[in-house]
This record gives structure tokens, sequence and C-alpha cells, in this order.
DNA sequence: CCGGTTTCTGTAACCGGTTACATCACCGTG
DNA sequence: CACGGTGATGTAACCGGTTACAGAAACCGG
């Protein structure tokens, strides 16, 4: 195959382990066979293999990261702020996407023995998987997932946020409040609608819950249907939706328009996210700081792998309300 | 560290090489050998070690993919198209995105020797890096770029459904059209411009050129201050503006709706691409088939890696375009 | 001019697997 | 019963680097 180590040592008349601190340290080596070095390892156009050097140094110099799916904005961002780190730090990233695939397990653990550590994001696996690599020594990083106890994780404020858009729900005229998502699914969720129930009940309005569990857009056009259905027996129809992601959001408001509805005048919509589409369809939602979660996630990795710190660490990251014309009726105008 | 071949070997009362076969081939081992080294490994938590595994081999089992960002779905959904397939054939994936980094010359090569073969997508690295690897015998495919003679490469089609916009435009009563986007920048954008203008001149129309280079949503907004600004003087507004991407055509919307202009009744605006935002923008646009880039660029990858094929090959994939509110003035409404 | 450091380089043992080849036991056949 | 053939297993060489250790050369002060 290509050119290896000795075949340098040999054209520079050195040995290997010559050639390979000439290569490396700059120290410890002659100026002068260093110089000779580079020179072979130039003219044979060199490159260090770095299955041979990985192996001799027991690591991988790759970090891992396990997503459900790369669609939205949401897991992109993360991974983009996860890479950027890593690649700073002089580490490979290898990707597992787990969306609809049975075996995830097996393709998690597999990955897990292809670099040092690995993050975890969102519903990918179970926490036993979680459990084992983690009794194996595997460092991890949770992110946008249910913290365990002794692995480490990052996630996104729910609290304050919901507290907020609770509160704005209920000023922005909402008496009905629908959360469309199921609390039971995740604990993010049940965070979300606990803070935005608990605020808007104070503030007077009264919270049910559509307890769908699939956050796609189509789920939302469906609920959507469901709540006009409803209509029709209870003549009456919330007049604020809240819902788990910005995509039920979405597709909740297409179904709601499709029905002759407008929004905000008739109803108004919240979603959680911020993705890009959130922002042309004028959709009031929650940010998160989704790339610095993954920043954060690849420093507190790179301290496991590092074993710069021994006890596990439970970051939160702040969020942000973000205000638009779907819950402001007073602002004019049906979402352009 | 962990528990190593050997550790295995003694445990069962066989050598090493028995344990690498048993634990491999079904064949060529005793049902009771066989029996016995899966037990001890079980007993010992024996998990291979991949470093070990790969040097032997002299393989990565991984492969590598470039991209610029992962910011829009656009590169986000041909990796999820690759790493779906790179899965099935039990090869990792390797990110690297170049986005803003001036280095990324360095780091292309560095990935280059992590992974046994890599793809290139879209505007990451000059060709000259791409002839480099290729020449030393670095299995490369290009998605996304403009093709290079000796190196394969996959694309979406551009001319046909350029046409097709194109003559929609004129169509949809176009008289003067506004092509966003800079032609010389990357051969896609030229010839995404060649067959609309060709078209559009062919059915009448007359067409001029704004040649933004950053396809970005400011950039976008920006464009059509420009052309409102012109409009002082030259006392017109261009009736269509066909854009090169849907963020420029969605900043653009942004910028004439700011302006208090209406799209599509004062003017018609399209992008390419069909982003998901493109959706709720009522954008018409061109759809590409991203995941399927991925796909057939994993596969391409696969057979240059083993060796199956010799002379390089060029895939065009067939586009679509896509028509919503943003040209079709007469089916009412302001995009909702 | 000598002994003791210090500095540079080479030898060889790793890292943890795979695999060519040798070995050995056992089989059926003439 | 001797012999060639077959199939299971062991031995050891490799993959391509890193690095502990040893040895040699250069340098130092007394």
């Amino acid at each position: 195959m290509a050119t290896t180590i000795r075949d340098v040592a040999h054209r520079a008349g050195v040995s290997i382990a010559t050639v390979s601190r000439a290569l490396r340290d700059a120290t410890s080596v002659t100026p002068e066979t260093r110089a000779r070095v580079t020179q072979a390892a130039a003219d044979l156009e060199y490159v260090p293999s770095q299955l041979g050097r990985q192996l001799a140094q027991g690591r991988h110099a790759a970090n891992g990261i396990v997503f459900p799916d790369l669609s939205g904005p949401y897991y992109a961002e993360v991974v983009l702020g996860y890479e950027s780190v890593a690649a700073q730090l002089d580490r490979s990233v290898l990707i597992l996407s787990t969306h609809g695939r049975r075996d995830a397990d097996t393709l998690v653990t597999g990955l897990a023995a292809r670099c040092d550590g690995l993050v975890v994001l969102g519903p990918t696996v179970d926490d036993e998987v979680v459990h084992r690599l983690n009794r194996r020594g595997t460092p991890i990083v949770l992110v946008a997932r249910t913290p365990l106890v002794d692995v480490d994780s990052v996630n996104a404020e729910n609290n304050a946020s919901g507290t907020l858009l609770g509160e704005h729900l209920v000023a922005a005229g909402a008496r009905t409040i629908l959360f469309v998502g199921d609390p039971e699914a995740t604990a993010d969720v049940a965070e979300r609608f606990a803070a935005i129930s608990a605020a808007a009940e104070r503030d007077g309005a009264s919270v049910t819950v559509e307890p769908v569990s699939d956050f796609s857009e189509e789920a939302g056009v469906h609920a959507a249907r469901q709540a006009l259905a409803r209509r029709r027996t209870t003549k009456s129809l919330p007049d604020a939706f809240a819902c788990a992601n910005d995509e039920l959001a979405l597709g909740l408001m297409l179904g709601l328009r499709d029905a002759g509805l407008r929004v905000p005048e008739d109803a108004i919509v919240s979603g959680w996210d911020d993705v890009m589409a959130a922002r042309y369809a004028g959709l009031t939602t929650v940010r998160q700081p989704m790339r610095d979660l993954g920043v954060h996630a690849a420093q507190l990795l790179d301290q496991l792998i590092n074993r710069t710190r021994e006890t596990p660490v439970h970051e939160v990251l702040p969020t942000e309300l973000i205000v638009r014309q779907s819950t402001t009726p007073t602002a004019g105008g049906t979402t352009r």
C-alpha cells in the first residue's frame, strides 16, 4: 500500500523511532536529522497511518454522536456545535442516526467501540443501553434527554420559559388552553407542560391536554381536526393551542386555516424550538440554544475522556420566549 | 485496559487464532470449541478492539463526508441519506463541516487519513485538494459540485426544471425577470440561470441579473432593497424574481413585503431547493432529491472502496418544479 | 585527561487483532 | 496396516505506528 514509517526511516538513514519523534516532537531530535527526515517524508509523500497511530496510542481520537434524525434544524444545530468543538480538539466526529431503525441498540454499542466517548441525543436508545455503556467505562454525555444521576447531561431550560409562555398566552386573551403533546412522552415535554399550565392556571385560564405523541406536522394537522370535531359536540373551541414543539404547531395552524379559522384572531397558537419555518409562519415559540447544547456536550465529554473530572455534571442552558403574530391578535393581520 | 483476545483465549484454553476465528467465522471451528470461546467471551464481557481489527485488516470501515454546513435542510438531508446506506454497509460515518474555517484543506486531508473514502459536498474545498487526494488513491465522490472528469459525482438536474420554471414564470405573467444570484459562483447556479433565462427569453420575457454571491436570507433582503432603490431611478420593478436558492427567495419576499409590496400580486418570486420553510412561505421552487443524492453517493463510494468499478461515473438525478402561491397571482391570497 | 552528565539515536517490545502456514489427529481406502 | 487426505487448531508473522530502555557520542568541570 502506501509508504510506511519504515520506508521513510530507510530513506533518511535513521531508525523508525527517530522518524516518529522527528515528525511529532520538535524537541529531542537534532535539527539536521529532523530536516533529513522531513525531507525524506516529503519525497515519499509519506502520510502517517492513523490506524497504526491510534492502536499504539490506544485511542480513537474520535467522538461519536447519536441522534434520531437530522431533518429538523434542532438536532442538526446541536451536531454542528458539537462538531465545531471536536474539530478544535483535533477529534473526528462519528455520527449515527437511529431514526426508524429497530436495531439502534446494536448500532450504538458498535459506535461506542469505535470512539473514545459519545453523546446521546434525544429519543434514540433506552436508558438501559446508556447505563450499560456507562458501566463499561465509555464516557457519555446525554443531551436533550431525561438526565440520569451518574451520567453527564446537558439540557435546555423548560421551566422559566414555560412560565413566561403560559403568562403570555393568558395575557393574549386565552381562557381555555389546549396543550398539544403527550406530557408522559419525555421529561422535557412534561416540564414544558407543567410550567405552562401552572402559570396559565394561576392567571385564571383552564388547561386541557391532547396527548399526541408523534411530534410531526401531520400529527399537528390531525390534532386540529380533532379539536374541530369536538367543537360540534361541545360547541366550543379552545382559544389557545400550546404545542409541544414547532412542527406540531405549524401543522396545527395549517389544520385550523384549512377549516377557515384565522390565527391569531380565532385562536392563538404557540410552539417550542424556534425552527426556521416558525419565523416565516409567524409562530410564537421558545428558542433553545441548540448549538450551545452541542458545544457544552463536547466540552463535558472531553473532560470525561481526559479524566479531568470525576463527578457527573448536569447543565441546564437558558431559553428565550419569542413572541410572534400567532399569539398577538392585536398586532394585526393574519400571519404574513 | 479492557479484556483482550488473549484473555479470552486463555480462559477458553485455546489460542488467540481460534478465538478470532470462532467469533467471526461460523465455519472452520468445532461447535464445541466455538461454544467454549463464546462462553469465555461472554464471561469476560469481551468486546473486540476495533483499533486492532482495523489495523490488521488495513481498513477503517468508515466513510467521511465533508459539507459546508448543516443549518439548512439541504446538506442535512444528503448526510442522512448517506449515513443510512453507510450504516447498512456496516461502515461508520465521519463528518466534517467546513463552514467558516480557513484551514478546511488541512482538515479534509486529515479526515481522508481516517477513513476509506469520502464524499465532498458543495462549496467546501478547492478542486485542487480533491485532485490531490484522488491522485493519492483516496476514493472520492463529489456531490452538488461541478464534476471533475476523473472523479465520481452525483448532482441534481438543473436544466429541465430550470426550463420549466422559466416557462412557468412567463406564463404567470412575468415580462421582466430579475435573476438573483451569481451565475459565476458555481456551475449549478450557472446551469439554473442559463435554463431559466433561455426559456423565459424564448417566451418573450427579458432577464437581468443581480449577482449576489452570498446565498443567505440577509442577502435576499438586501437584494430586495437594491431593486426597490433602483425603482426610483428606472421607475420600474422587475415583475418576477428568480432566486438561486430558497433562502435568498425567502429573504427577498420579506424585503418586498416590508416595503409594502405584495407577493404574488405585485411581483412573483421563485426559489430553488424546496426547504421546509418554503412550504410555509408558499414559495414556488424546485425540489431536489436531497436524500437520494446522499444514497447514490454512498453507493458509488462503496464501489470505489471495494474496487468494483474502474471508470468514473457522473450521475444526475431528476428534480421537480413545485408551484405555490408566490408565483400564482390568480390563485388568490397573499401567502397564507 | 578523566569520570559523569546530558543529548541524541537505535533496538525492540509493545498496542490487539488477522491470517498464512505448520502441525496433528483422525478418517477412509487399497 | 500403511498411506494420502481432510479438517481443526496452534505458532508466529504481520498490520504501522509509539515509546521504554539502552547505548553511544558529545560535552562538562575539575
